[in-house]
DNA sequence: TATTGTTATACTCTATAACTATA
DNA sequence: TATAGTTATAGAGTATAACAATA
């Protein structure tokens, strides 16, 4: 009853496809008061203690000037402190709380990982790592 | 150097490489002064003449909330314009101007996913999009 | 001189609630 | 009573330019 000319390209899929499952994962996080990138970042804070601002902004994707508030928000919530390596850089560092919440976004993340690869069809399911990796520069 | 325990997540790839592509093909468009969505609307528009505002909402998942701007913008370009079907409905045409930056819009989005695709490795090609639909809900 | 962190700002996309006019 | 379009508003992510303090 209607031509979609959009679901055919592979692009405009990624970007559902990204929209639909973030939207879930962060509706998965709300009760924990993270966000999306705020749980990513305790993950990677998690292995790997002591990161700057900007190296986390370097591996996350996120720039310097944006990392400022993202960083004073989990600052403000408690979970992360800062500890001044020099004059001008300040590794950071999971607090106790912090270090509670990254385990119960660790569950719910890897849980939801999960729950995404088992939708995929199985014929296609090692595939979509490598493909997407490929497209992320 | 660092263990990066995200690479590894589908649903974190996932995010990383729309957004990337997102951006590139943004900035492709950014010519044209058009939006993702907004070449989006008028390619969906090109195969479709007619549809109303909350159709193309729903196909393109877009609230109707969010598509009055939308709609907005896109009228005060010149580049569509609305024939009333009743009195609280509306059909959404393609002007000349629409139509003829359609045409553009449409070379250049085709060009960026076909590349898109050249990116993936081929062993992986093919399953890259039906990958996606199954996660696009 | 280059780098880290910062401020300020703007744009895009998404989300929610509630209103109006019409079917 | 349900639907199409609308208003208002908020949140999340991303982007750019410029600055201060320090290495």
């Amino acid at each position: 009853m209607m031509r979609d000319p959009l679901i055919d390209l592979p692009g405009y899929a990624l970007r559902r496809a990204a929209t639909a499952t973030s939207g879930e994962l962060a509706n998965l996080l709300k009760p924990l008061d993270l966000r999306l990138s705020e749980a990513s970042a305790l993950m990677l804070l998690g292995e790997n203690p002591g990161l700057t601002s900007s190296r986390i902004g370097e591996v996350m994707g996120i720039q310097r000037a944006n990392m400022v508030p993202f960083i004073a928000r989990l600052e403000a919530a408690g979970l992360i402190e800062r500890d001044p390596i020099d004059g001008r850089t300040q590794a950071i560092l999971l607090t106790e709380s912090g270090e509670a919440k990254r385990q119960e976004a660790h569950r719910i993340v890897n849980e939801y990982e999960q729950s995404l690869m088992d939708r995929v069809p199985a014929a296609h399911r090692d595939h979509l790592l490598p493909a997407l990796r490929a497209l992320w520069v």
